[in-house]
DNA sequence: GACTTTAGTCGCTAAAAGTGACTAATTCGC
DNA sequence: GCGAATTAGTCACTTTTAGCGACTAAAGTC
């Protein structure tokens, strides 16, 4: 085996761990046990044997009491610039919780992600790469459902696409995609929120479908 | 300073360069200085003070005699698979080169993608990811190009198209999308292939343009 | 009970994508 | 030399999809 016990260990597990708070994306992020840096993302060091999913799972798991909804790597960084934990390298990934059912242990505090405090430059970089990853994976995956509780109103899940895509989309429009994706399923539970008209509650329920054949889409901005 | 000297080695850093030959995607393998492994990907130790990015491309150049048309970080792999550095961890790049003007060192194979021998489980999971993650690149980033010559007709820049989608395309649509979105040049050149209309051959210029404003896509398929 | 607010739907229009047929320019067989 | 075959490039029509405003529905507010 290798020596794991000197104190320079070679590569941590971090974590993006995301959740939808009011109209704003929130970082979870903990006391630093380093000097310069005061908020630092949760970060593991993998024990012997353990896989890098399951240190990230680990790591979750211990800081929020549950597993996230969805979880991927994002990568490996390293390039030099400083870690708390002062290794050489740092393999990042990002987890999205439901707000409602996120209670954070003792010592994690969610910050607007357009409020991150300083932390270190390397971890500065995975909360960028966290968010063009969630971005990026919007339209591969289900993500935007791994945001909300089990239930939720259609006017809900559209105000999540908006948060996630920073842009309005029109009612109608995105109902009829929607619809077309058979990826919801009305409850018979009803919400009312005040004033208006109460507000069907569904949940997310993917059927069978073919895969929309479209042909190329050019539509990227080169850089 | 860190101990590197030791003989273990705590990660790598990996290539998956392809390039497309004939009808197929096609893998730059190398023999390993390992015994039960015959073949493996390109692979580096970093040197100190050298960046993840930067040991790929030394790699890459090393390899190839040129660096690669275009590179993308793919992740950290580890998880108790073996690799035949022994190390720890190993950090992913895919790497695209046009098949015209690659002439790999001495060493160096391309192996259809379709045919890779038995390399390491650890790199076997790198070149799976290296697919998807270039399939899922394609409409986000221009990488088709990198693929193909400087110039090229358009005949050749749909078969590429249809290579990394695994399906046909419809000409005059794929070039009604291409038009649209201003990203190729006619030269005046032409190119006569034997029996047939000569072809005119473009170049990739993209030009400014705003990015097609398109609503939610739900065309995602659930796992 | 009129007004406001939010939910949900309808139908028209515009834009985009699928498709087969057409013209153009070359090589090949004879 | 000339017609068939082959590949390039374009056109026009149809179908599908997306944008958008207006409409009805059901609640609260005053």
């Amino acid at each position: 085996m290798r020596d794991r016990s000197s104190r320079t260990v070679s590569y941590s597990v971090d974590l993006v761990l995301v959740t939808a708070m009011g109209n704003d994306l929130a970082v979870l992020l903990t006391r630093s046990t380093g000097e310069r840096e005061r908020w630092a993302l949760p970060w593991r060091i993998p024990q012997a044997g353990e896989t890098l999913d399951g240190a990230a799972n680990r790591g979750a798991h211990e800081a929020l009491g549950e597993p996230p909804s969805w979880m991927e790597q994002i990568g490996a960084f390293g390039d030099a610039k400083r870690h708390p934990g002062d290794v050489d390298i740092s393999v990042a990934y990002v987890g999205l919780v439901p707000h409602e059912t996120a209670s954070p242990r003792a010592g994690y505090t969610w910050f607007p992600i357009t409020e991150v405090p300083p932390v270190s430059p390397r971890q500065r970089a995975m909360v960028e790469a966290a968010t063009k990853t969630i971005q990026a994976r919007l339209d591969q995956a289900p993500i935007a459902f791994r945001l909300l509780p089990a239930t939720f109103t259609l006017s809900e899940l559209q105000q999540m696409y908006e948060l996630l895509l920073g842009k309005r989309l029109h009612k109608a429009s995105f109902r009829r995609a929607l619809q077309a994706a058979w990826l919801v399923e009305p409850t018979d539970e009803w919400r009312s929120e005040g004033r208006g008209r109460p507000a069907q509650l569904f949940r997310y329920l993917p059927k069978k479908r073919r895969r929309a054949q479209r042909g190329v889409r050019f539509d990227f901005l080169f850089p």
